[in-house]
RNA sequence: GGUGGGGUGACCGAGUGGCUAAUGGUAGCAGACUGUAAAUCUGCCGGGCUAACGCCCUACGUAGGUUCGAAUCCUACCCCCACCA
């Protein structure tokens, strides 16, 4: 039911395929984000028609709308979205990070107060692993504490020290299941190496697991130093477990961590980039609602094939940004979305190929700009 | 023809003697966004010079006037709107 199955290394970087419950996954891949259980503004035909092989939900959000019993009552959270591919939640965890300021972290657990009404809710490494298998993705993710990029060592060392101990939690809720789902671990200790190192031991001492996440990382640190990250972990992450660098990210950068040695990505920026108006494109972003495009019958992304490129021109895109209508957020998104799918595919063929490298490097050098 | 009201920067619209190159809004332009509190947020927005502080020019219908100083007060004219003839 859990496979992965390496087809090719290439100094770090690696193919594979990984098979889940609902499918099987060719990497290196990227995974849109469905955190309220959709892809923002996108259908599950258009995520379909990406390409995309599977995506995400976040425990968090789909607790407090529509609450994981109600999800669970209509069958699932495939059944729920109509996504019959495979699908991984997020434990929440990055929301002890990005909701600073509405929750307060205890041993126990963290204390969230609900962006949305207000009221007061409860996350533990239980109830996350509870709550995920009531949504019942194929993968879930282990309730963990992220910190800041700038975190201080004090602070990363708490974070990763405590990530350890949920994560002990998580596993042991986790083997009360039926194991129709699987939990992966998430490498913390902020950009510390000695922290990075001792939270990658005691994470393979918990195992085995059948992946392994790498967070923490694009959370505000400069991007060498996720790259050194990166590189540090490299070797002693087990090589026959599909690797999956959360948050990122932006086109280099899944190039940047195939090369060292990730197989799986996930990030918000080619939705939210999507409906902001800023394009993917070879040569680097393109913002979609300027003055420049005003008339434009070009194809948004000539080399592109997904149904925005193939289909509209650059000028009536602009129109749909300038008018305000939400088709421009969702063609700007499919495209954005096919972009960073399609890099992976690319990517895939390349190390099967042989020739991920040079073309990896080739790539960065034309894709101007840090997008 | 008479009476009343009104003409402000691309548009709408504040301002009724100095703190006004002129509040707000719209439109326009540029930028940000990395396990989604985001169809969001930020900046610019009369012209010229400057890396910048800043300096100069033009500007509140038109032309004069009062005043140390006017978009704001006075005079004439032009135009718009309403009502009455």
């Amino acid at each position: 039911m859990f496979d992965f199955t390496l087809e090719r290394t290439l100094g770090s970087a690696r193919a594979g395929s990984l098979t889940l419950p609902h499918g099987t996954v060719r990497t290196p891949a990227f995974m849109p984000v469905g955190t309220h259980g959709v892809v923002r503004g996108l259908s599950a035909a258009d995520v379909r028609r990406t390409g995309a092989q599977i995506i995400l939900g976040n425990t968090y959000h789909l607790h407090i709308r529509p609450g994981e019993d109600v999800v669970q009552a209509m069958g699932g959270l495939h059944r729920f979205t109509t996504w019959d591919r495979p699908m991984l939640t997020d434990s929440g965890g990055f929301q002890v990070f990005s909701l600073e300021g509405l929750r307060r972290i205890e041993e126990d657990g963290v204390t969230f107060q609900s962006h949305v009404d207000g009221t007061t809710r409860m996350l533990t490494p239980e109830r996350a692993m509870e709550i995920q298998r009531a949504l019942g993705a194929d993968v879930a993710m282990a309730f963990d504490h992220v910190v800041p990029g700038q975190a201080p060592y004090d602070l990363a060392r708490e974070g990763m020290e405590r990530t350890l101990r949920w994560l002990e939690r998580c596993r042991r809720r986790h083997a009360q299941g039926d194991g129709a789902q699987t939990v992966w671990p998430i490498v913390q200790g902020g950009t510390y190496d000695d922290l990075r190192l001792r939270s990658l031991e005691g994470t393979l001492e918990r195992g085995p697991w059948t992946g392994i996440a790498i967070g923490g990382l694009s959370v505000g640190e400069p991007k060498p130093v996720m790259h050194r990250v990166l590189e540090l972990l490299e070797p002693g992450l087990p090589r026959e477990v599909p690797r999956y660098l959360m948050g990122v990210g932006f086109p280099a950068d899944l190039l940047e961590g195939i090369a060292r040695g990730v197989d799986l990505f996930d990030c918000v920026a080619a939705t939210r980039n999507g409906r902001h108006g800023t394009a993917w494109l070879p040569g680097g972003r393109l913002n979609v609602r300027g003055a420049a495009l005003k008339g434009s019958t070009e194809p948004l992304d000539p080399e592109c094939d997904c149904e925005t490129c193939t289909t509209y021109p650059r000028g009536y895109l602009r129109h749909l940004f300038v008018v305000e209508d939400i088709l421009g957020l969702r063609l700007v998104s499919i495209h954005n979305v096919r972009f960073l799918v399609r890099l992976g595919e690319q990517a895939r063929e390349r190390v099967l190929d042989g020739t991920f490298d040079g073309w990896r490097q080739a790539w960065v050098r034309r894709h101007r700009g840090n997008s």
